[in-house]
DNA sequence: AGCGGAACCTGTCGGC
DNA sequence: TGCCGACAGGTTCCGC
């Protein structure tokens, strides 16, 4: 489901909810995946802590619990975080409450159970952050760090942006997106790109997720922000989804292709 | 070392 | 109507 823009927009949406707020109860509704570690040991480190601030990086998201840790979270398809009132009874997807002292509940939900959540007690010991390329809007993620990232690379361009070590936050349809702005097939070899196209993928790697950011994220279908109301990014993909319609720069019919398993969207005429 | 494929799990949709 | 396969925004592990 979420990729940076989507993520940024829960964290955001959370930080306004629950900064501030201190854990009550801890209660695990689902027997598997969800909670990655020992239940009662992760219910033992929440139990009492406060969310000191919520942040992202790449697409986790990151609860500081000040001396108490930190909670690291991950949507992956369909996880939702959603703040609310108490409720008599658990829905038929969610899969933790975090009773609030304010008596608000934060309710973590995934139809798909493929979400995480994971107790560490500080941020440099997370082992799924170490290896994470450079924020797509960091210095570090410039046109040199892809030369020496692509070159005698001979995958596939699009597959490559999917890489969280080569940048950290694009997801499947932002690559398509961003590929499409720059003028880039999919299929290319990524050590074929030439030097003037790394720098204007930088360019539009930022744009892209700065406006979807800014559209509070993409819902195709799934994706929900902490109020429950959709993204508006949807409305503004020229690719994405988009097969068989005409391309809004040349009126081509959009293509659809798969690689590594995941769809690609591009148009063959604007993209070479 | 780098890359592709399978696996994780549930739901929806289109074709027959 | 029912069944079956394809597909869904991600990451991780396992081979070659």
């Amino acid at each position: 489901m979420p990729e940076l823009p989507e993520v940024e927009t829960v964290a955001r949406g959370l930080r306004a909810h629950i900064v501030g707020e201190t854990l009550q109860e801890v209660l695990i509704l689902h027997p598997t995946l969800i909670v990655k570690q020992d239940r009662e040991h992760f219910r033992r480190q929440l139990e009492g802590a406060t969310f000191e601030q919520v942040g992202r990086r790449a697409k986790f998201l990151l609860f500081s619990l000040g001396s108490r840790g930190v909670l690291l979270g991950h949507l992956r398809m369909t996880g939702k975080f959603i703040v609310s009132d108490p409720l008599p009874e658990p829905g038929k997807h969610h899969r933790v409450w975090l009773t609030l002292e304010s008596g608000k509940l934060l309710i973590f939900e995934d139809m798909r159970c493929f979400g995480t959540l994971e107790w560490f007690p500080e941020v440099s010991r997370i082992p799924q952050l170490q290896a994470l390329g450079p924020e797509p809007f960091s210095a570090e993620f410039n046109r040199a760090h892809l030369e020496g990232q692509l070159a005698h690379r001979r995958r596939e361009i699009k597959p490559a942006l999917l890489d969280q070590r080569l940048v950290a936050g694009i997801g499947n349809i932002y690559a398509s997106e961003i590929l499409f702005r720059i003028g880039v097939h999919p299929t290319r070899a990524a050590d074929q790109l030439r030097t003037a196209e790394l720098g204007a993928l930088v360019q539009a790697t930022q744009q892209v997720l700065t406006e979807a950011v800014l559209k509070n994220g993409t819902s195709i279908s799934d994706f929900r922000r902490v109020d429950d109301k959709t993204g508006e990014f949807q409305n503004f993909l020229q690719v994405y989804d988009r097969t068989g319609q005409p391309c809004r720069q040349c009126g081509t019919s959009i293509e659809r292709l798969v690689q590594q398993q995941r769809s690609t969207f591009y148009c063959p005429k604007c993209q070479r």
